[in-house]
DNA sequence: GAGTTTGAAACT
DNA sequence: CAGTTTCAAACTC
């Protein structure tokens, strides 16, 4: 109950005791857990747990307190909702497998998806087999990779500015 | 401290 | 379920 607020015309105290039950009623009919934490895991405030829901943070990068994620100091994950998210892990340890789904996950209006580093990876594994059939040497095969790889960078960045 | 930004929750 | 409104906390100056 309110106590010492400034809110004007408030109900929310022992003199309007039926409208404030049945208000808490109605807000439990809709959502059950409406007036539970919406952090699982780890005991309160602690870097542990996950946001159940996820975030939906637009402008925040989820790198201010306006981001529920960011203020109960855990990272985003694939439940979150948010764009142009910053507070994900970014390690370097992450073998490639992991960037990708990060990618996947984080960035899902990227034209880099794991379909297009597959694709790329693997007209590059074939510009180094051909050199390797032709007996090229080794500044020729990497001349020939890195070719490759610049004509793939270019396609992505025209992919990119088409949107 | 006033004014602005932000996003969850409520609402439609 | 998607779009809109509300509003208090976070933030900025």
């Amino acid at each position: 109950m309110c106590n010492n607020c400034d809110c004007s015309n408030c109900h929310n105290n022992a003199e309007h005791k039926m409208k404030r039950h049945n208000a808490i009623k109605s807000c439990l009919g809709r959502n059950p857990d409406a007036f539970r934490s919406k952090i699982a895991g780890g005991r309160s405030g602690e870097a542990k747990g996950w946001h159940n829901k996820g975030c939906n943070c637009k402008r925040s990068g989820c790198l201010k307190k306006y981001c529920e994620c960011y203020e109960a100091n855990i990272k985003c994950t694939s439940s979150c909702k948010c764009v142009g998210c910053r507070n994900y892990d970014d390690s370097s340890e992450m073998n490639l497998e992991e960037k990708i789904v990060n990618v996947k996950d984080k960035w899902p209006e990227s034209v880099i998806t794991p379909a297009v580093v597959e694709a790329v990876c693997g007209s590059l594994l074939a510009q180094a087999e051909k050199a390797e059939r032709k007996a090229q040497s080794p500044v020729q095969a990497e001349h020939m990779v890195l070719d490759e790889f610049g004509r793939c960078l270019t396609q992505i960045v025209k992919a990119m500015f088409k949107n």
